[in-house]
DNA sequence: GAGAAAGTACGAACTGATTCGTTGACAACT
DNA sequence: AGTTGTCAACGAATCAGTTCGTACTTTCTC
């Protein structure tokens, strides 16, 4: 059975990101990537990735000389993790009032409002 | 005009969440509030609250010989920020993925799922 | 085979957050 | 006046996360 996932770090979550947009991954892979929006040193996101192993956040393959990096857990369930956390912190364990406050601020356009109502729809019928 | 709101630590957050519950405190109060959820010595709480007076997290009356803290930001535009920053760093900054997640993740009961649909229904009425 | 290039591993430094002990000021009590 | 209690102030230790220099290994190229 699938184990709790791992609360990443800042950083290592920036690392996560890449991997599951492009998939395995070798280091120089993840490093030109994120090079992109921030200036890191190739050894720090190593590093990084190495204790990330370490934590089980990603697997790695060694048979080839450069490591294959692989991300352990989805970005679903990463994503529930960190929004419950947030719940907790700060909105007193609610969803309601976190989803309300992500829609008063929200930037979403017509189109997505409607995603939302679609799955907001699909919630409620499970409910009765 | 406001400032823009300061994004508190975990801790932070912890003594924030007391002040907007009770209003003006002083220390002690925090620190018994606090004091019911998890372990923490009382020079500990004050050090925290020292270091959000200069960081202008909260604000400080010291008319008394017990100093009596306030919030300098509310609840609202913090929590604000904190969902500002974990769509960033974890939904590519979109709200709309952001809240589905949370909607299919949420154990919002029938009466919540309404209130959550008139915000949407006033949102779209906006948008048009 | 010698040297350059591309990797991994590791340790050390640095940062921000947290924690708490100790000290000194002030007030209340006897 | 002296003792006890309450408070703020500070300094030091610790911890997690991050960053990078350096050393060592393997591979490639001439």
């Amino acid at each position: 059975m699938a184990t709790d996932p791992i609360r990443p770090s800042d950083g290592e979550l920036a690392i996560l990101r890449v991997l599951w947009d492009r998939g395995p991954s070798t280091v120089r892979d993840v490093h030109a990537d994120l090079s992109k929006g921030r200036d890191m040193g190739y050894t720090t996101v190593l590093k990084l990735m190495q204790i990330m192993v370490d934590k089980g956040l990603v697997t790695r393959d060694e048979s080839a000389r450069s490591h294959v990096y692989q991300a352990a857990q989805g970005e679903g369930p990463t994503q529930t993790c960190l929004l419950r956390e947030l719940m907790d912190k700060a909105f007193e364990g609610s969803a309601k009032s976190l989803v309300l406050r992500a829609l008063s601020e929200s930037s979403a356009g017509t189109a997505e409002l409607e995603e939302i109502q679609a799955t907001l729809d699909r919630l409620r019928k499970e409910r009765r």
